[in-house]
DNA sequence: ATGGTTGCTCTGCAA
């Protein structure tokens, strides 16, 4: 099963850009998208559909912003809207499927570019989903976790470390959480198969010569757990695939 | 120290 991580940056803004023509390529069994800045009424199923994916959309309260979405050709056992977490779910940051024993996880976890009162939502965002995390992993020790993290996690997965060690995302306490994170029991995909330098899958828009000089960070990722491990097959980060100023990430996986 | 862009909605906010 091939499955692709993706924040859109607005799913309507992406297929303006060719996201459906892409799409028909047949890149994934699987696709989680992050930002979809719509609610469901806002796009029409057709386009997905008629590819072969079911789609399932969990959105913010406020019009316009953050939302989540799982397209996927086989249909889930369950669908899970949000993870139970009031402030997560408001803003539609989490929505999951279940194949079998094994579950795939979609998060859009919080940015701190707005100011001081975002990067302390992020932090408590963070810590709870930890909480929800191991919870669930007691029971279903088969996860997937993908998505935006709004986080590097280490000096290789940033263009200038030196030059951002303040910024949001590559901040001492965001990176330790990461590493928290994997310590407790995930694997990095990407890594697994790819130790090498300068692989980003965002780029600043704010100036464009960024993403053509791959000026970028590595903040979206798929994590599978240790139960999981054995089934990997292959990961990748896609580049070339510009509807947005994040890419697509992939991994290859063998389940059931 | 500041700037610069994009998406969505409605005038400025979030990223």
């Amino acid at each position: 099963m091939r499955i692709i991580s993706y924040n859109v940056n607005g799913i309507r803004a992406a297929i303006k850009k060719g996201f459906v023509d892409w799409l028909a390529t047949d890149p994934a069994d699987l696709i989680c998208l992050q930002e979809t800045k719509a609610v469901k009424e806002d796009v029409n199923h057709k386009l997905f559909s008629d590819l072969g994916y079911h789609n399932y959309w969990f959105s913010a309260t406020k019009k316009g912003y953050s939302g989540v979405a799982i397209l996927t050709r086989e249909k889930p056992d369950e669908i899970i809207y949000g993870n139970g977490h009031g402030a997560s779910d408001d803003e539609g940051r989490v929505i999951q499927v279940q194949f079998g024993d094994t579950r795939i996880i979609n998060a859009y976890m919080p940015s701190g570019t707005s100011g001081e009162h975002r990067q302390l939502f992020k932090y408590e965002w963070l810590d709870e989903f930890l909480v929800y995390l191991n919870k669930l992993k007691k029971k279903n020790p088969k996860l997937i976790l993908c998505g935006d993290y709004n986080i590097a996690h280490k000096e290789i997965d940033i263009h200038d470390p030196k030059g951002n060690k303040n910024s949001t995302g590559f901040l001492p306490e965001e990176r330790a959480w990461l590493s928290k994170f994997l310590e407790s029991g995930w694997i990095d995909s990407f890594r697994e198969f790819h130790p090498e330098p300068h692989r980003y899958s965002w780029w600043s828009q704010r100036f464009p010569s960024v993403r053509l000089n791959n000026k970028g960070w590595r903040i979206d990722y798929i994590n599978v757990t240790e139960a999981l491990r054995s089934q990997l097959i292959d990961a990748e980060i896609l580049p070339d695939v510009k509807h947005s100023d994040h890419c697509p990430v992939m991994v290859e996986i063998k389940l059931g």
